[in-house]
DNA sequence: TCAATACTTAGCGCAAGAGCTAAGTGATGG
DNA sequence: CCATCACTTAGCTCTTGCGCTAAGTATTGA
């Protein structure tokens, strides 16, 4: 289980920031080149890159260059361990519930008797 | 949709450090004090303490002090907003996988035709 | 072949993050 | 009522993050 937490820093630290989050959402869509992903964006080419590299390194995006032109895809792996993640801490949460509502339960029932 | 896209940016950043990670790992369990929860790891309090305040400003937990201890609680509403990302991002994706469907058909009909 | 295109590298500045120590505050317990 | 406990504040490092400009490289289209 633990074997996750190493991995999700980046995966988190990459979701951290409103511009990556965005070019996330864009490739949602399907693959794009770097100057489109930057098109909307009011920021200096060399600045976008950095969000992209830094995708790209917390595995959030795969790119590849044909000729002058790189191309960005979205890679779904990363949001599968996001989602185990939290469905462990729900869990962790419902057990507790559970625990509660036991808890609740045998204090009525020592009451009534 | 958007509206989300503000609020998720301390979030993530609060969850994109195993320390913290953990502490809220801790606390799926049930509320705990603060030195309770700081007693696992090999750092000074004030230290300790900056990452339950970050926790704390994001909206991840609360804190409430009775006397001279301070008991932090999980809060869920932020990690429904991140699986409501995560979400739509998924949805997004299967659109698009459902159009290639769709295009990969249309295709194969072309082709069959 | 040569200018334009699409990045890419290098390097700077400022703000935040993550850790520390030292010293302070305000409950509790004996 | 005084010592101890449980934080809390202040202030210091060092690193990283996020933006910029200027200049460089490698394709490509005319």
């Amino acid at each position: 289980m633990d074997y996750h937490s190493e991995i999700l820093t980046p995966i988190f630290q990459a979701l951290a920031d409103p511009t990556r989050r965005a070019v996330i959402g864009r490739l949602g869509r399907g693959p794009a080149s770097i100057s489109d992903l930057a098109q909307p964006f009011d920021m200096a080419l060399p600045s976008f890159m950095k969000h992209i590299r830094f995708l790209e390194e917390s595995g959030l995006i795969n790119t590849h260059k044909h000729g002058r032109i790189r191309t960005c895809t979205l890679e779904r792996k990363p949001f599968q361990m996001v989602e185990a993640w939290l469905a462990q801490q729900r869990q962790l949460w419902e057990g507790r519930t559970d625990r509660l509502e036991q808890f609740v339960l045998a204090q009525h029932t020592k009451e009534t008797e």
